[in-house]
DNA sequence: GATGAATGAGGGTTCATTCAT
DNA sequence: CATGAATGAACCCTCATTCAT
């Protein structure tokens, strides 16, 4: 006689779940991939081993799901930020700020994303590379749907890196001393708008 | 057993260790930090362990090493660039495209420099912001120099970010398919000297 | 909650551990004891850990019972074999022959007989090797009763083991190509019969 | 400068390897190959896990060893005890007295070679078959050179098994109650070349 | 100085077993 | 009674580092 199959026992799975998730993340960001062991994570989420591993295969998919689960808010994140707005020059700079200003107000998330994600066999990287490119594709996109730029590809490129090197940079820096978050956002727009020949008048 | 310095001695030994860094930095490029492990470098340069540890504290300071001997090749690298030129914005756009090209013909050198240098605990981390500060820093002084951007730390940051990106991307592409080098390097040069406002006419 | 204990209920209970020991026998006789674990146990008779263990007491104690269960069959195998002839000789033969032929067809069973039962611990090594004597006790009776060897506890135990090295040699070889098992069977008969001094004129 | 390979040190790496195999041999006898773990067999041998893994490849590694060297030792037995004997029939039954009585003596090595020896994926049990095959083949030889049994390759595996569980049984039973070593060996002997057909008269 | 055998802490992972639901 | 999530001891194995030769 099979016993109901509870919702409460699905829920807590998917909180449990959700928890070892955003523990990974906080660690993965702060001390990195390889250096980040299983019972780290587990000690900090107040589970076992075996819970751990009855979550996730192993470490590698608890590190691809944190990282698929970023993409998809920093994903949400842009989008939000580019409904909002009309005219693509302004919906390009409004997603360079939402951008930027996510990984300064998430650290750990940014260093995952900047830095500590290779070497870490294919699947992994090709994670990452794909949360890259879509933004670059989206850039992309945009630039080539107004001329902007004669190489829109390799400018895509140079777009992300200049906003990621920049809160990389922002994030290192002493607190106490640092541009506002928001200034410091509205610098890096500044500078990939202008790079892309945007005629600054219309902003 | 008396030992006497020969200087043919104090030769052999600086050839050993520049060979253990060179085999480092290959090994460290290809597999990444966390995952060369010392008997892969010793077995590679075809020594011992204890060979190993007599140049070098531990496997972390052969990777500071590596690093700094490879900021030290890409200061040189840049320097050089910039000497060919006297104007000011031909210098920056020689200096980002060497830095780029650099970066394209020595992959094992570039994986390390904007991927795998993190998570290494403070002291390496240092040495690669380091780097990376240093290049900023000189894009910075030339600006500052002809009051070409307003905020040039920030400006500097998004520079460097733009090159490195823009090489990751290109080395994780397609040999037979991307775009030639010198093409890309222009084509960042570019992106960069107009996000700070350079006048292209004067090109 | 009050329960009443059915007989239905108790017809289910039996079936169920039926269904649990036959899927061990299978498990165990083709991955090994080792290599068998309780989630597949469990997995393969689509039931629950908790079930499983609601009918065993641990792992050992399955192995335990389906080894119990298969000492019955075989013993009912060679007693039915045995009514059907008056002579001991012709006995002897038919006992040897349904032995053979039962390992040859319950390939799992036979490897859990005679390879898969040591380094178990004491209790298991036990039954296993009740099983074999049991055999072994028939055989020796036997013998003695018609004055066939001089060291009937001897002969009993080569006995058996020719059977069995037997066996698991045929079931180790290619199908398409081994002698069929009836044939085989003979062939051992013959060889246990002759070692025991039986006139094989009166066959 | 390479320093002299000394051969001391060779000489202890052999001493060590041994030590670590005849350790090995007498844990998996004792305990069967699935219940001996790594550290089981370090503890006993003095010895640290390093130092283990860079003899063996990994605990199958050691096991294999373990047979190998056992298949050698057997064989040189058997060799040894036939170079003693001119007639076939008068070889045989040395063969089989020898074989036994390096059961007896050997208790471990049995257990290892008779049972605990399946389930360990097909590497191994490629080496255990071997071993029983190489003894079956030379009593299939001897048999077939003199005509003794119409079905010799059958006869050969129930000799081989007969000898093995006569062992085991002797094994197991209580050492101040059974039969002397040799008695056995010798009844073995009886069975199995009576088995063959061979003419007592002779012997 | 050079060598490489030895060390052992610690990593990732599995699985027998329990117990709240 | 049934379920399956949770536990955690223990396994196999790697590798940075040391030190006797």
């Amino acid at each position: 006689m099979a016993y109901r199959r509870t919702p409460k026992m699905e829920q807590r799975r998917r909180d449990k779940r959700q928890l070892f998730l955003a523990t990974a993340v906080r660690l993965f960001g702060q001390h990195g991939y390889a250096t980040t062991t299983v019972p780290m994570v587990v000690a900090a989420a107040n589970a076992s081993t075996g819970s751990f591993y009855s979550y996730f295969k192993n470490k590698e998919d608890v590190f691809a799901a944190a990282l698929a689960d970023l993409g998809e808010r920093i994903a949400a994140e842009i989008n939000q930020a580019v409904a909002g707005h009309a005219a693509p020059l302004a919906q390009m700079r409004a997603a360079v700020e939402r951008l930027f200003l996510f990984l300064a107000e998430h650290p750990d998330e940014a260093r995952i994303l900047i830095v500590e994600t290779s070497g870490l066999g294919g699947r992994l990287e090709e994670i990452r590379r794909g949360i890259i490119e879509s933004h670059a594709r989206s850039v992309q996109e945009m630039m080539s749907r107004h001329a902007l730029s004669p190489q829109p590809e390799v400018a895509a490129q140079c777009w992300v890196g200049a906003v990621y090197q920049a809160a990389w940079w922002w994030l290192g820096g002493d607190p106490a001393r640092r541009l506002p978050a928001t200034e410091m956002a509205r610098a890096v727009a500044v500078y990939n708008l202008r790079a892309i020949g945007a005629d600054f008048s219309k902003l």
